[in-house]
DNA sequence: CTGCACATGCAATACGTTTGCAAGTGGCGA
DNA sequence: TCGCCACTTGCAAACGTATTGCATGTGCAG
């Protein structure tokens, strides 16, 4: 079995764990998150699997499925584009906030998975109320 | 001059102080979102405004031009709705890397002016670029 | 008072998202 | 292993929000 077997197999098991079916959508949707490294919009998701006969609205319900399901996290980094990313196994602790930097030139989003923002936030948590999401907005190293 | 003479000469200074004309459309825009207690989607101002006769697609300009003149604030609460609040003199303080808290319930800003991200968010810039803006998202308080 | 750049009204358009429906298929039970 | 049925898909149309073009109107500097 090959490694590719090996993340399919795992890809299809993640996906039936939550009660849904492994249709090859899904496997296609799952395992290209897999492989990004920031959130993508459906947009180019959707592009992506264009040429595997996936359809646009397909993607997007799939999309919505799997993050009410739970397999991803659907983000808006404040310009109006839901964005998506898939919740590793790694990352399953408490879900708690996920920094995201958001570059207003080129759209480019890092995902900012350090714990550096937590002691902060937890201070912030207890003034404000309870933080679901920290975006964090500027021009990146390329941009500037 | 009664109260409202006073406060209609107040916001038609405003908006000339920012380089804008001060025309019926902007006046009405910035009275009401002045008059408002959380931060008001399009569709409200532009249903409330048009008894007046006054356009929708006129409203978006104004809501937009009076934004980026720094009249206003555009806030995103997470249901792709853009949300417009009047920035009161009082809130002004200085531009930098300025955290805010976003209730995405009750659309609340809180200004977090305070240094509490300032450390993390230069070894954030390091990193990505340059940061113009941390926004932090979830339940306030009040809402919880 | 007057002119002109800026603003407006109206309508058309762009775009992201959702939905209806008929055909297709994953995967459980026999 | 096979067949059935609820879940999925593809296609296209519908939606709601955001944007734009253009001719007309008007705030306000000079």
């Amino acid at each position: 079995m090959t490694d590719n077997d090996e993340s399919l197999e795992l890809v299809k098991h993640a996906i039936r764990e939550v009660g849904l079916r492994a249709t090859p959508a899904r496997i296609a949707i799952l395992q290209m998150l897999l492989n990004s490294s920031s959130p993508q919009p459906h947009s180019v998701v959707a592009e992506r699997l264009a040429p595997l006969g996936i359809d646009s609205a397909t993607v997007f319900r799939n999309l919505n499925s799997m993050t009410l399901a739970g397999l991803l996290r659907r983000a808006e980094l404040g310009d109006h584009v839901w964005r998506f990313e898939a919740i590793r196994v790694s990352q399953h602790g408490h879900d708690s906030a996920h920094p995201h930097f958001l570059c207003v030139d080129c759209g480019e989003v890092t995902c900012l998975d350090d714990v550096q923002l937590t002691a902060s936030s937890q201070r912030v948590t207890e003034r404000v109320g309870e933080v679901t999401e920290i975006l964090v907005r500027g021009h990146c190293n390329q941009c500037r």
